[in-house]
DNA sequence: CCCTTTGATTAGAGCGCTTCAACACTTTAT
DNA sequence: ATAAAGTGTTGAAGCGCTCTAATCAAAGGG
């Protein structure tokens, strides 16, 4: 900078001025620096800027797992926002691992994000407590254990209690009555999703049929839960799956046992990810609103920024897709 | 860290020693200023550290779209790397735009990234001709027009010809003569897997039937290719698709036209991300090592800061994944 | 012709940290 | 005892920028 500013002619301040777009400039100046500039081949150094500044137009993300397609679109949404903005993002991936969580939203404090956004993220209350205080911070797509406590935790989701009771409905209405719920395990919008399911099974008369096993977020996790039930008395008639890649395993698996889906059993998923829209799947499962949560998180946090302190939570609607996994039970 | 010295009634220096673990601070020193810092909540100031310390320790990654699994995958390949080499990373999204491809790497560099890695990036050779003088930059996944007249750009890619090569041996092997290649368009790595194509097709005496037509790098884009195809008077007995994703969009069309695979038609895909191996898809395709690559990019960007000067290029071997949507032609 | 106003420019302090050279204090060798 | 070497600690400069308050120049008013 400062070489610009010899070459110019002027002093720090004014190429200051300059790139920042400072209306008071004359153009004279203002052109005579920005040649300068570009001859120079100057670039400001953003950490200076942000130290000097006092702030980083930085807002940070720590995602769940990048590799679910889920997660990448819910960040785009972020991303899309935040630009429109003129924040930037940086992305950290958590890869389902809590003790890495933690330490990436360690590191995005340190970094001076002005907001924090948590995408399916699996800490608890008790881990965002300095936090919260420290920087504003959105809770998205994840219902984080007494999130709801913290009075700077905003918290955006879609309604999982809500969805789950979707797919019970749309699946007794087909005449379904064992209807079998494999879980997300120790995921962050399980519980949700289990709740739903109970009061779905409740509500249809089929409470004592309610049957719910540990599975987890990906592919693999469906496997051994298919066997086991595939070996019972009575399998059930119907699967609803915490996500779409653990609806994929489960398809792989009943496909292997040549169990076909929906004659012998449907099948149901959650997210509705590009994935369960592939025709060879054509996943029966539930949508949410993925690039709108991004955005809502986004405008959650500049509401703060802005001065709003007590918490919000938006809740969205989850919508049932139905397509080609689900019909009526074998008679 | 002002506070935190008074409080431990030392220099701010030696806060500062003790923060980065100097091996020279007393034992009962170390002990008090550690303490001072957990009771005021003390985190510093990365952007102020890195400025003072002329250097980041944070390597940059544009990818060309985080939706896509396999970029993912590269990613966190590179993430791993990093981590162990205590480095962090940035990653930023092209989302498949060159200009907001440039206009990501002009914000890594002046964040002052010590490192550049665009995976599956459309920048040009142009386009880095200023960059690379500043930071080691790494390509990886991505044959870049011209990245090899740079010194400055190490290169990390599977060889797209032999693994293009490798499809046609593979359906030729099978008694396919009428082989089409609908190609990644103006993608990065098209241009090798087509001259790999034509290659391939030469080699297997089949250069007269050898036909491309333009696709892209999603579901939706092949499915004018295949209307287009299935209307002609010899349709192909075979399709090579520019990935993984491409393909299931052509295997959508082909199932909506009631075309069965691999019966009527067999069809390969590229990449080997995980929706290959849904064993409702079971897509052949060809494999990238791409943990590996994100982790030979982090080892060549530290190479270069190392010292090393000139450029390098590593191209990892393809391999041919053979499930079940290739077979023998119908008769 | 001087004073005020307006607008453009600049000096310089400060952002939170690191690091080098200097310093004080021990220990060991002489 | 004294010099030399080693330990631990600190003062202060500096990283590249921003921004307030001060300065300067030009223009308009009385």
């Amino acid at each position: 900078m400062e070489d610009v500013a010899e070459r110019a002619n002027v002093s720090r301040a004014l190429v200051s001025l300059v790139i920042n777009g400072s209306p008071k400039v004359s153009e004279q100046k203002r052109r005579r620096v920005l040649e300068a500039a570009r001859a120079l081949g100057y670039r400001p150094n953003l950490m200076a800027r942000s130290l000097a500044q006092q702030r980083t137009r930085i807002i940070g993300v720590l995602v769940n797992d990048l590799r679910n397609p889920f997660f990448a679109e819910v960040v785009e949404g972020i991303e899309t926002a935040a630009e429109s903005d003129e924040f930037g993002i940086v992305v950290l991936n958590g890869r389902r691992d809590r003790s890495r969580e933690l330490s990436a939203v360690e590191t995005l404090v340190q970094l001076q994000v002005e907001g924090l956004a948590l995408v399916g993220a699996q800490l608890d209350g008790g881990d965002l407590d300095e936090i919260t205080d420290i920087v504003p911070t959105v809770v998205v797509a994840s219902d984080l254990v007494g999130s709801l406590d913290h009075p700077g935790v905003d918290v955006i989701v879609t309604d999982g209690r809500r969805g789950a009771e979707l797919v019970v409905e749309h699946l007794a209405a087909l005449g379904h009555e064992r209807i079998l719920h494999i879980d997300g395990a120790h995921n962050a919008s399980a519980a949700e999703r289990r709740q739903g399911y109970r009061r779905g099974m409740e509500a249809a008369g089929l409470g004592g049929l309610a049957d719910v096993r540990a599975g987890g977020d990906d592919e693999a996790a469906a496997f051994a839960v298919i066997d086991e039930v595939l070996a019972e008395p009575a399998p059930p008639t119907a699967v609803f799956a915490f996500n779409d890649l653990l609806a994929a395993g489960v398809l792989d698996r009943l496909d292997d046992a040549g169990v076909s889906v929906p004659a012998d059993v449907s099948l149901v998923g959650f997210d509705n990810t590009f994935i369960a829209a592939l025709h060879h799947l054509a996943l029966t499962t539930v949508n949410q609103p993925r690039l709108t949560m991004g955005e809502m998180a986004v405008a959650a946090l500049l509401e703060r920024l802005n001065g709003r302190n007590e918490p919000v939570r938006h809740t969205l609607e989850p919508e049932l897709v139905v397509r080609g996994t689900t019909g009526p039970p074998p008679s």
